[in-house]
DNA sequence: GCGAGACCTGAGCCTTTGCTCACATTATTG
DNA sequence: CAATAATGTGAGCAAAGGCTCAGGTCTCGC
């Protein structure tokens, strides 16, 4: 069987309007929330050890130590299951980066532009360091989930007008005319290098030769000058 | 069942090493030849408007108009199957590279710096219009399979070495110490962006604009110094 | 303490699909 | 024109796994 396609198109009902919800039903108890919580770390934990195709229901409910009547109660497929882990990860993840431009414009002393494009790149690989079996197994399987798209598009959204923002306090030291397309080009670049250092993973760049060479790259391409490496 | 991982796990031979075949055996007649080939294009043509999951053997063999048999006479998996399309796509995709770098070898009056990744930024924006929908599902689903990490590792480092050997003629103009990482990251900021644009097409970036763009980044990494956008 | 509803259980139904095998057909060789 | 090899066929096996349902247990307000 299909693991995806398959889901949920059994016999009953077959007029009703496929029902996507999720979750299916809310936990209102503490014992609930506690069901959803081992549910969706058992999730995140086959997941990332053994990968998508042993990633089944049955085993995550056997790793939750749930009945797997218990998990399609809260999550009403396979897919709305992961799907809702991977909401989860994307807020952990856009909640470092809000948390990070804050403590920039936090700062008594400002940072100077190049520090602070420093200072966002950390924040960026570090993201990128937590849990990256998760992350990777994630990014690769997320596009292809109902809402999938979605998701990252949100996010994505999301974190571009923060980037975006920030720029636009800036246009004086930049060369760019277009700032959406500036931050379209940025964004998507340290997102997509960080993309395939975590689904590749060639150890081939150490963490701060990656931050040094990201920060270049940024820089280069703001067309901000500077002294040579 | 999981598309990918139960397959040829079957009763027979439980000792025998599991043969990894591509392909199984050999089509020595053009009969044959011509029935391998309609597998391949009826495999990417199931994959580029099916996706992966609609992609079964059955439905191949089906669409190719051949019987299941003959398909795993040639293929020993369903895996196999779409390995051999992606090395096929990849082994394409370098050839388009190979004879940019040619074409640009070949001038009478060479092209400067700037026309030079002008060039070859165009020829890699042509190459990701190809087919995007096939190579979209490829570029997702091919690092899961078996083998599928190797296709990739060799096809970059061809490609990384192609571009190392040009910026090797170029130092001059460089800002570069280490060649081996300005490959990597150069290699790696094109081709994850072009694999975004790819991912989630957002249509937001016309051919043109992406390929100045491109540059730019380019450019700017390198530290090669340009006149204002 | 009792009723209602929230919550949990897990055997097993049912579909999908990778893949085999016994046999038929076509090409090649001598 | 055999004989042999290459190629092609497709019914159907068997396993995997998504998901349901009929019934239990727990919690909480009154």
């Amino acid at each position: 069987m299909s693991s995806r396609t398959t889901a949920r198109r059994h016999r009953r009902a077959p007029s009703a309007p496929k029902t996507l919800d999720v979750p299916r039903k809310l936990p209102r108890q503490e014992r609930a929330q506690a069901t959803v919580e081992a549910i969706l770390r058992a999730t995140a934990h086959i997941l990332r050890t053994k990968g998508w195709d042993e990633c089944n229901t049955n085993a995550v409910a056997k790793r939750a130590g749930v009945s797997i009547g218990s998990l399609y109660q809260y999550f009403p497929s396979k897919e709305a299951l992961i799907a809702a882990l991977a909401e989860r990860h994307a807020q952990e993840g856009l909640k470092i980066l809000v948390e990070s431009v804050a403590a920039a414009r936090a700062r008594e002393v400002p940072l100077s532009f190049e520090a602070t494009v420093f200072h966002y790149i950390s924040a960026m690989v570090t993201l990128h360091s937590h849990d990256p079996e998760l992350h990777r197994v994630l990014v690769e399987q997320v596009p292809r989930l109902p809402g999938g798209q979605e998701v990252i598009r949100r996010t994505s959204s999301h974190a571009a007008s923060l980037v975006r923002a920030w720029l636009d306090t800036q246009r004086e030291h930049l060369r760019i005319v277009d700032l959406d397309v500036a931050t379209y080009m940025l964004v998507t670049a340290v997102e997509a290098i960080q993309h395939l250092q975590v689904v590749h993973r060639p150890e081939q760049l150490s963490r701060e030769v990656l931050v040094t060479e990201l920060t270049h790259l940024v820089l280069g391409y703001l067309g901000v000058t500077r002294a040579g490496r």
